[in-house]
DNA sequence: CCATTAAATGAACAAATGTTCATTTAATAA
DNA sequence: TTATTAAATGAACATTTGTTCATTTAATGG
């Protein structure tokens, strides 16, 4: 056989990309193999190179094509621009409804930093540094207003992302909470943790 | 050559476990040859098999001995046994403390139990999982008391250690604040985020 | 001091790795 | 309809992989 027919290239390389995803989250980048990659698509090795370049190219396509959607679906998160409180309630919100979501492609994201080379790992670095950057503000300006109680708005930005990512390691659908049960949970946390009344912003929320 | 000059078996073992927390850490556990980890020790490929039966028994071993470390230490952490408020306290306090000074471990404990065959990650696990279920213990008391203001004992648990362990990510010993200060903010925000009244529990403390 | 055991070497192994290439066939544009 | 381009195949490649083994040398117990 040669040419598959209905083959066309954005459909192929669609389904590399969502299979490497599934592999890459299951496994590991360096523990999957193309010809693992090319079997789960169901074609043959070589044919992946008429896609990607080559394998880093693949890790490199699925991280910034991911944290470009997370950027992008962010910049349209309502609530974002309102005061601090309810800015953080949506960045939580948003976060722990987006990467339950897309459970693996937030864990390679993480864990994959480490197998990109040198020139995809800036600019996926950038592109993560930005995303960060949205929290980090967010909790500096509640500082300076004095609406947030915390101690440093770096660490505690980090530590909040760290907080809801960690949301990726163990949901599961089929689990005793439903995806909004626990997006209720790390909303609530979250907020406390930075010492706002949240059913205040609940409140607000209500009479606004 | 042959036999080293003052080479002992516990010795050669001690260094390799040592190596592959460097390297295991710094690319992951399927990114490392034994060649490479041979390298790091200063012998040859063979000479490893003379201390660990294959490559998984590396893996194996270091996280067993590291995860048994951290229940050991916690076993001996003073305030363990006090009211929910203080021993989730000592809690947060040593696992951050423990955390930033072992990063590499922890880092690997988290990220290579999929690197784990089956009888490897059922000890492994459940180790973990033993750990997991001290803060889970010690927020449900709380919840149950009233003393902590929280949704649900288990999602806070696997939120809080997701918060605490995310430190060995970001920490390095030269940045801007110290292991002491970044401890303290994470105290606060751990007993923040349940709902707790930290100021009270220090002031405790030193009535105490 | 000598026999035994433990810890190292270096060469070798089959299997698996990422990538390339000549070839074939389907989709597409002229 | 035909020429061109794009997408597939399958064989081949040089490396690298984890592991084994015969051999050598140092540490150790009697």
């Amino acid at each position: 056989m040669a040419r598959r027919v209905g083959s066309t290239g954005e459909k192929t390389a669609r389904a590399i990309r969502d299979a490497a995803i599934v592999l890459f989250a299951e496994r590991g980048y360096a523990a999957v193999s193309m010809r693992a990659l090319a079997d789960h698509v169901g074609i043959q090795v070589s044919a992946l190179y008429n896609h990607f370049e080559t394998k880093q190219d693949v890790l490199a396509t699925v991280m910034v094509e991911h944290l470009e959607e997370v950027l992008a679906s962010w910049e349209a998160m309502p609530g974002r621009n309102d005061d601090p409180e309810r800015a953080l309630e949506a960045f939580a919100r948003f976060h722990v409804r987006y990467h339950v979501d897309r459970q693996r492609e937030v864990f390679i994201s993480f864990m994959e930093l480490r197998s990109l080379e040198d020139d995809n790992f800036r600019v996926v670095e950038a592109l993560r540094k930005s995303y960060e950057h949205e929290i980090r503000d967010i909790l500096e300006t509640g500082r300076k207003r004095g609406i947030f109680d915390i101690k440093d708005a770096h660490v505690t930005a980090m530590a909040l992302l760290a907080m809801v990512t960690g949301v990726t390691t163990w949901f599961k659908p089929t689990g005793r909470l439903s995806a909004q049960e626990i997006e209720e949970v790390y909303v609530a946390m979250v907020m406390q943790a930075v010492g706002a009344d949240y059913q205040t912003a609940i409140d607000q929320k209500k009479a606004g």
